[in-house]
DNA sequence: CTAACGTACCCCAAGCCTTT
DNA sequence: AAAGGCTTGGGGTACGTTAG
C-alpha cells in the first residue's frame, strides 16, 4: 500500500487540542405557541370590534425569498430585504402578544392586516428595543415610569441577543417600511397631516356614527382621535429612546471592523510562506498579496480561475515579465473589468507576479480554480474553490504570526481579520507606495515632522482623481468603491499610520514599497498594442498562463527541467526573488566558488558540487532567506490542519486508500483527539482512533494482515465509527 | 435606509451505542 | 430488547457587517 496518497507538502501535522466550549444557555421562548395563537385571535376580534376592514386585494403582496417569510409592504424593498425586516417584526408580533398589545400587532400579523391599521406604539417598540438589546437577564424598566415592566405576573428580563448598532438600525428600518405602505401610518413624508399619534381612549368611546362626524371628545383641537395615525418611527419619544439604546449597545457590546497588514507585516508573511516548504503556504500567500494588489475581498480572490487571465493583454518584454492582465468582476462592478498585475522588481519580495506564476508551475494547473478546495490541491482543473472559512482560518494564523493586537481597536472597537483585510491593506500599500514616491522624487531624506498640508494634499489628489481632473492618483479607479467616503476611511487609516511612522523615524527598509502604478485599465485597444508590439517581445502574451509559468520558471529562473517543484518550494521562492536583481543576493554556487579558492580541491567531489540542485527539505537552515526574521512560528489552527484527512478519506474508494490516510492521520498527531467535542474534524479522529489501535495493537502494524483479516471476517468497512475489529480485541475500547 | 453576504447556532431525523 | 443518549449531517433562523 502507497503512502503517497497524501502529498509530503499538504499541511503540518494535526496539533493542539481546541478550546472547551462553554454549553450555550438555552433560550426560552417569549410565549407559547398556544399563546401566540390566542393573541393572534385577540387581534382578529380588535379589528373587527374597531371596525376595521380586511381586503384581499388591497393587501400589499410582496414576499421574501422564503416563500413563507411574512409578507412586508411596499413594493420597493427587495426580497432579500424583506426577509431581513421579516425576521425582526416576526419576534416583535410575539413581544406585542406578550405585552398584550393587540392595536400594535395589527399592522404585524401580515396574512391579517386591515387596509387602514392604525400603527405600532412608540412604548412597546421602545420596550421591545430594551427586551432585544439590554444585557441577558437584566430586567427592562419602562422609560418613562422606571418600574420594573411586568406582564403575564411575571418581570420582563432582557434577552441581549442584538449587540450590534446595525441590527437596531435594521429594525427601525422595517417599522418603517412597514407604516410606509398604508394610507393611515405613512407619515410625514407622504401625507400632508402625517404626525403620529395613538388611539385616544375617549375618542373611542363616541360611536361608529359619531367618529365618522369627525366629533371628538374635546381634546387635540376637535379632531376625532378615534384611530391612531402615522409613522412610529417619527416619534419624538421613539426618536430620543432609539439613540439611547443605540448608545447602550454601543457601550455594552464590542463593535468590529476590519484590520489591515502593513509592509513589514506582509514580508514577515511572505517569509514565513516561502520558507514553509508546503504548497498549501505558498498558495496563501498569492492569495494575500494578489489581494493586496487588486484590493479583491477575499471571496473575490478565492473565487478566481485560471481562465481569470487574459494572455493576450500580458506585457512580457525579453526576459522580464512587467504585468498580467486579470478580469474580474466584483461586487459593485456592473461588467468585467480589465486590471494589470505588476510585478515588483524593486521588492520583489512584495511581487505578486512570481509567486503565482511558482505556483501555477508547481501545482501543474491548467485551468479551473487558481485556488481550489487543499484535496485538489494537485488537479489541474480544480472544480471547487478554497472555501472561504478555511482561508479566514488562515489569515488568522498569520494575524498571530505578524503579532498584530486585534484587541487594539478604540472605543472598545475591536479588529477582525475578515473579508475586507487584503482590500484594506492594499489601499495601505498604495498610499504608502504615493507617499514614498512623493518623498523620494523631492530628493530629501526622510524627514521627521509632517506639514499637515502634505497629508491633505493627497486627499485633494484622490477627490479631483475621481473628477477626472488629476493624473497622479488613479488609486480610486483602482480600488472601485461606490462612494468616496468609503475609501477615504481607508486611506485615511493608511494616511495617519504613515504619518506616525515617518515621525518615529520607523519608516525602515522593512515597510518600504515600490512605485505605485495604477492597475485598472479601459482602453484594452492601446493596451494590446503595448503588449504585442514593443521591442524584445518574447510572445509569451500569446500563450497561456501555464505555459508562461512554466517559461517562467524553467527558462527565466533556470530551473533544472527534472526538479520537482511542489517540494521544493523555500529554494524557488529565493530565486524567484533573486531574479533580476542578483546583486543583492549571494547564491549558494557563488559561495562555493569562493570557497573553492582557498580550500584543497579534493573536498570538492562531484556529490558536493551538486548539492546545489539537490532538493531540500524545508527547515533546513542552508536553504533559509537571507531575510528570514521569523524564528518562533506558531503552531498552525486546528481546522487548518485537520479537516484535509477526513476530506481525504471520504474521497478514497477503497479500504487500502482510506486506511492509510487514518494511519498518516494519527501518526503525524502529537496528542491524543479529544474525547467529545463539537469541531467536526475532531470528531472524525474520535471516530477512526478504534482502528488505528486495532491496526497497532493486534496487527502490529501491519496493514495488509490487518486487512487480510477483516476480508476473511467478512468486515466491509475498514474505518469509521461501525468498525469492529476482526480480533473482537480490546484495543478498540 | 436598502441590499447582499457571511456566520453561529438551533432543531430535526436517522442510526449507532450504552445502559437498564 | 427497550429506552435513552450520542453522533452526524442537513436545513433553517437569527444576527452581524459593510457597501451602495
Amino acid at each position: 500500500m502507497s503512502a503517497e496518497i497524501l502529498h509530503p507538502n499538504l499541511g503540518p501535522p494535526p496539533p493542539a487540542k481546541p478550546q472547551p466550549k462553554p454549553k450555550p444557555k438555552k433560550r426560552i421562548p417569549l410565549i407559547s405557541k398556544a399563546e401566540y395563537q390566542e393573541g393572534v385571535k385577540r387581534t382578529k376580534a380588535l379589528i373587527t370590534e374597531l371596525g376595521l376592514k380586511v381586503s384581499e386585494t388591497h393587501r400589499t403582496t410582496i414576499v421574501g425569498q422564503n416563500q413563507d417569510s411574512h409578507q412586508i409592504a411596499t413594493v420597493r424593498a427587495k426580497a432579500q430585504t424583506v426577509d431581513r425586516y421579516a425576521k425582526a417584526l416576526k419576534d416583535f408580533l410575539e413581544f406585542c402578544f406578550f405585552m398584550e398589545d393587540y392595536e400594535s400587532a395589527i399592522i404585524l400579523m401580515r396574512d391579517h392586516c386591515p387596509e387602514n391599521p392604525p400603527p405600532v406604539s412608540d412604548d412597546t417598540a421602545i420596550l421591545f428595543l430594551r427586551y432585544k438589546v439590554q444585557l441577558l437577564d437584566e430586567t427592562v424598566l419602562h422609560h418613562k415610569s422606571h418600574v420594573p415592566v411586568v406582564s403575564r405576573g411575571k418581570p420582563l428580563k432582557a434577552v441581549g441577543s442584538w449587540t450590534a448598532v446595525s441590527t437596531i438600525g435594521i429594525f427601525r428600518s422595517a417599522l418603517s417600511q412597514i407604516h410606509k405602505a398604508y394610507d393611515t401610518t405613512r407619515g410625514s413624508s407622504r401625507h400632508k397631516n402625517g404626525s403620529y399619534f395613538l388611539a385616544c381612549k375617549e375618542c373611542r368611546k363616541l360611536t361608529l356614527e359619531q367618529r365618522q362626524n369627525n366629533k371628538s371628545c374635546g381634546a387635540h383641537n376637535g379632531h376625532c382621535q378615534a384611530f391612531g395615525e402615522g409613522n412610529v418611527i417619527e416619534s419624538e419619544t421613539f426618536g430620543q429612546h432609539f439613540s439611547m439604546i443605540e448608545k447602550y449597545a454601543q457601550q455594552h457590546y464590542m463593535s468590529k471592523s476590519s484590520a489591515s497588514f502593513l509592509p513589514s507585516q506582509l514580508r514577515t508573511i511572505r517569509d514565513h510562506c516561502a520558507n514553509d516548504g508546503s504548497l498549501a503556504k505558498l498558495m496563501q500567500w498569492c492569495v494575500i498579496i494578489l489581494g493586496c494588489r487588486l484590493y479583491l475581498r477575499i471571496d473575490e480572490v478565492l473565487s478566481l480561475e485560471t481562465e481569470s487571465f487574459v494572455p493576450k493583454y500580458f506585457v512580457i518584454k525579453g526576459k522580464t515579465v512587467i504585468s498580467l492582465c486579470v478580469k474580474i468582476k466584483g461586487k459593485c462592478d456592473g461588467q468585467e473589468r480589465h486590471f494589470q498585475v505588476y510585478d515588483d522588481p524593486k521588492y520583489p519580495e512584495l511581487s505578486p507576479v512570481r509567486p503565482l506564476l511558482l505556483y501555477i508551475a508547481a501545482t501543474k494547473r491548467t485551468g479551473g480554480f487558481l485556488f481550489p478546495k487543499s484535496t485538489q490541491m494537485f488537479d489541474a482543473n480544480p472544480t471547487a474553490k478554497y472555501y472561504y472559512g478555511s482561508f479566514l482560518t488562515h489569515i488568522e494564523f498569520f494575524v498571530k504570526l505578524v503579532g498584530m493586537d486585534l484587541q487594539s481597536g478604540m472605543d472598545g472597537e475591536h479588529l477582525i481579520a475578515g473579508t475586507h483585510m487584503l482590500r484594506k491593506t492594499a489601499f495601505l500599500l498604495a498610499y504608502w507606495a504615493i507617499k514614498l514616491e512623493q518623498l523620494q522624487s523631492d530628493k530629501e531624506s526622510i524627514p521627521t515632522s509632517i506639514p499637515s498640508h502634505e497629508e491633505s494634499a493627497i486627499f485633494n489628489d484622490a477627490a479631483m482623481k475621481i473628477s477626472g481632473q488629476s493624473t497622479n492618483v488613479t488609486l480610486l479607479a483602482d480600488g472601485r468603491h461606490g462612494s468616496l467616503s468609503v475609501q477615504m476611511t481607508y486611506l485615511g487609516d493608511a494616511a495617519t499610520l504613515f504619518g506616525l511612522f515617518r515621525q518615529l523615524n520607523r519608516l525602515s527598509t522593512n515597510e518600504m514599497v515600490g512605485p505605485y502604478f495604477p492597475i485598472f485599465i479601459k482602453q484594452l485597444g492601446n493596451l494590446l498594442h503595448i503588449a504585442n508590439n514593443g521591442s524584445g517581445t518574447c510572445g509569451f502574451n500569446k500563450k497561456s498562463l501555464p505555459e508562461l509559468a512554466s517559461w517562467f520558471v524553467f527558462d527565466l529562473m533556470q530551473v533544472d527541467s527534472e526538479t520537482d517543484l511542489a517540494r521544493n518550494i523555500p529554494e524557488l521562492c529565493r530565486k524567484a526573488k533573486a531574479l533580476n536583481h542578483v546583486e543583492k543576493e549571494v547564491s549558494t554556487e557563488i559561495l562555493l566558488n569562493k570557497l573553492k579558492k582557498h580550500l584543497p580541491p579534493e573536498l570538492f567531489t562531484q556529490a558536493m558540487t551538486r548539492m546545489t540542485s539537490l532538493p531540500t527539505k524545508s527547515g533546513d537552515t542552508t536553504m533559509t532567506d537571507s531575510d528570514v526574521t521569523t524564528n518562533t512560528i506558531p503552531p498552525a489552527t486546528l481546522q487548518s490542519s485537520l479537516p484535509n484527512y477526513q476530506e481525504l478519506c471520504r474521497k478514497a474508494k477503497t479500504n487500502e486508500a482510506k486506511l492509510s490516510i487514518v494511519i498518516q492521520a494519527f501518526t503525524r498527531m502529537t496528542k491524543p483527539p479529544p474525547k467529545k467535542t463539537h469541531l467536526k474534524a475532531n470528531r472524525w479522529y474520535y471516530h477512526q482512533i478504534r482502528t488505528y489501535r486495532c491496526v497497532q495493537g493486534c496487527f502490529n502494524g501491519n496493514t495488509c494482515e490487518f486487512l487480510q483479516k477483516c476480508k476473511e471476517k467478512g468486515i466491509q468497512n475498514v474505518t469509521g465509527r461501525i468498525f469492529k475489529c476482526p480480533n473482537k480485541c480490546v484495543h478498540t475500547k
